[in-house]
DNA sequence: CACGAGACCTGTTCGC
DNA sequence: TGCGAACAGGTCTCGT
């Protein structure tokens, strides 16, 4: 489920009920979500530390910790809630952590692709990261020079988050739509207009799921609106909003891409 | 380096 | 109704 607008909406919703608590304890239910340190240590770590602030990066969630930081990727399927007061387990929930005010903060995960790591230094995960795509340092100069670089197919490289980080296959979807590119152009080859347009819609696209408070697709349901407002992403044999053309849907690198043909075409 | 395929998982939906 | 295939908001690893 969540990409950048998903994970920036769980933070905010989820950071009041968090900062301030203390963690009295852990149950990991599925171990194999955590991806490190052993769990253990993870339990004995975790222990009697004090929540100081919620944060994101990417698509990261971020508990910073007294001594630590415990990094939550959640993947395709994961989601976070606080539960108030005696808390009966559910059939997906992979981490209980219990908390000082009677309240427990449940991380959820029906396909088990979610990770956690409780580690002193977060750059260790965190490390390889592409530029945030709402920071104001992230220019279209950078994102320029960045396309540049590589000769690659624009789907794939908006999706890999070591290029750029936080998008996912809703939103790269309705970027590349919002620039008029198709997904399949080589990043080298777009021209400076094109990648301000680019640039510009990467953030609208962005913005516009935070305002509504991201996506809501399938069986996992979050409250978000954005679903309402999708333009290709999902709408196969569908009209284009912009011209009526049919949306068309291509396999790229496993993923489902889905375009306008007129809006977007492909030259060479 | 760029790209495709397979893995990791469970659940829902679609076609016959 | 049943049953298998296809599909799902992500990312890693391996082979070409």
């Amino acid at each position: 489920m969540p990409e950048l607008p998903e994970v920036e909406t769980i933070v905010r919703a989820l950071r009041p009920a968090l900062v301030g608590k203390s963690i009295l304890s852990a149950d990991l239910r599925w171990p194999r979500s955590l991806a490190a340190p052993t769990p253990l240590a993870f339990a004995r770590r975790v222990k009697g530390q004090k929540i100081e602030e919620v944060s994101r990066r990417a698509k990261y969630f971020i508990l910073h910790l007294s001594s630590f930081s415990l990094l939550i990727h959640l993947r395709m399927s994961g989601d976070l809630l606080v539960k108030e007061g005696a808390y009966i387990p559910a059939k997906h929930d992979r981490l209980h952590l219990r908390l000082s005010d009677d309240t427990t903060l449940v991380f959820s995960d029906p396909r088990k692709f979610g990770r956690l790591w409780l580690t002193a230094d977060p750059e260790e995960v965190l490390g390889d990261l592409g530029p945030e795509p709402l920071d104001p340092s992230f220019t279209p100069q950078i994102f320029y020079e960045r396309l540049h670089i590589r000769r690659r197919q624009l789907k794939p490289l908006l999706l890999d988050q070591t290029f750029i980080a936080g998008l996912g296959n809703i939103y790269t979807d309705e970027a590349l739509h919002m620039a008029r590119l198709h997904p399949l152009a080589q990043s080298d080859s777009v021209t400076a207009e094109q990648v301000e347009a680019l640039w510009r819609a990467v953030r609208e696209v962005l913005e516009e799921g935070i305002r509504s408070n991201g996506t809501s697709i399938d069986w996992v349901y979050r409250g978000g609106e954005f679903q309402n407002q999708l333009r290709v992403y999902g709408r196969a044999g569908q009209p284009c909003p912009v011209c009526a053309t049919k949306i068309e849907r291509l396999v790229i690198g496993q993923r489902g891409a889905h375009f306008c043909p007129a809006c977007q075409p492909f030259k060479e």
